[in-house]
DNA sequence: CGCATACAATTTGTATACATAAGGTATGCA
DNA sequence: TGCATACCTTATGTATACAAATTGTATGCG
């Protein structure tokens, strides 16, 4: 009933969906998400729409919503497209910011820096993935936008190990990838494209590795996410 | 009552906008919307929300839906972008084709060359429209490929000019523009990326100028569609 | 025992009625 | 006459009831 309450529902979903709470092509059903965050099925058809547009959800005539799978496939795209929309936001951020923007940026980064001292992870993955969309936004690109918002939704949820400082050597990772921020937003405050660029790249480098890990964990790779394809995730 | 009435609806509405038959800005009614393609107002919010999410229409809290705009601001960001975004999915999609993709954009190469030949503006826009779509279909690339839809939005509005050979000099534009396409498709065909990226640019570059002249046309810019921001275009 | 078909249950899609909010108009007061 | 406020009109947002389609199950036949 409150108006925003549609708001919270759409973010709470969001966040489930990057946290992996919600796995990658888990079921999503109307009745239950209504049943869940109080509202009719007209609105929360809405909000399921709108997460399709942004690539959250997938979508299937009579058949439902399901979270957006992570295919192999589709990783591999993935990993070869990174570099190239960061890098081109990265410029684009530093030669368009206004200043507000940066108060912002620095809000967020610091929330980041305090999630991963604390060593929370989804914590950690979500802020992350807030300051890269709001260097995405500080570009005013509204034709690229949509691409970085979807590098980010997989980045994320392939970054929810990442956060989860399992050895010291992750430890030491994670507090480049901090420092990295900053040496990005300063590169954005002088509004020295080249140098945003050339963090850009070095920040993805340093996660990719990672990532890939992930992506491949010699065992088999996205299996453990693949099998639950038709679990509930409500 | 048909179940493809939507898709219909879908693709009408898609037309209507790309070929300036609904300027932007315009405002959509719901109920207009729903007498005009008979159906209810449920269905009909449901395309215009996937509309929004392509990038077709904007949507305002309580207050509708409009055809998205096309400022000056923005403009110039395109000008920018669509040669980074067009030669990226060219490359992808030498690199990507198969062969039955190479069939598909034939038959759509084919009509749009008897649309020009018959200089029908809309038809030619709309088939060029299509074309570049099935490019970015062959890239295979799920995050590159919503920006391209959204430059491609902006393109072929703009282009709603191009085709219309006012003179002998815009008749020789448009013959080499289809001599492009040609070129293109076997660049593609022979997977040649690198060929596939400097023809993009260089269809980029035919187009580029008289592009700029309708968005900067001497008298003042994009006054005649902005003036009509609150016109009904139902 | 295996498979196909028919039926039942569940879920999605659509229509309609109602609630709410924005915008315009008219009226009253200064 | 000018402006502010109250109200009325219109359009959007939500809920609910109903229709259609898909899926699972059971039964009958080969």
């Amino acid at each position: 009933m409150p108006v925003d309450r549609k708001t919270e529902c759409l973010e709470d979903l969001r966040r489930r969906i990057l946290t992996l709470d919600m796995p990658p092509g888990s079921a999503l059903e109307e009745t239950a998400l209504c049943a869940r965050y109080g509202m009719s099925r007209t609105p929360m058809r809405e909000i399921l729409q709108k997460l399709n547009g942004e690539g959250y959800v997938e979508l299937s005539q009579n058949r439902g919503a399901k979270v957006a799978s992570m295919d192999l496939g589709v990783m591999r795209v993935f990993f070869r497209t990174a570099p190239m929309i960061y890098a081109a936001i990265s410029r684009l951020a530093a030669e368009n910011r206004k200043s507000q923007d940066l108060a912002l940026l620095r809000d967020v980064q610091d929330d980041f820096r305090d999630a991963t001292n604390q060593s929370d992870t989804a914590k950690s993955a979500m802020l992350n993935h807030r300051f890269h969309l709001q260097i995405g936004y500080m570009a005013r690109n509204p034709y690229l936008l949509p691409s970085l918002e979807r590098m980010l939704i997989d980045h994320t949820r392939l970054s929810q190990t990442f956060y989860n400082p399992g050895s010291e050597d992750e430890r030491g990772r994670i507090a480049r990838a901090v420092e990295q921020h900053d040496a990005l937003i300063a590169a954005i405050e002088s509004c020295d494209g080249d140098a945003a660029t050339q963090l850009s790249v070095d920040h993805w480098e340093l996660s990719r590795d990672r990532l890939e890990q992930f992506v491949r964990p010699d065992p088999l790779p996205m299996d453990m996410l693949t099998k639950q394809d038709e679990t509930h995730a409500v």
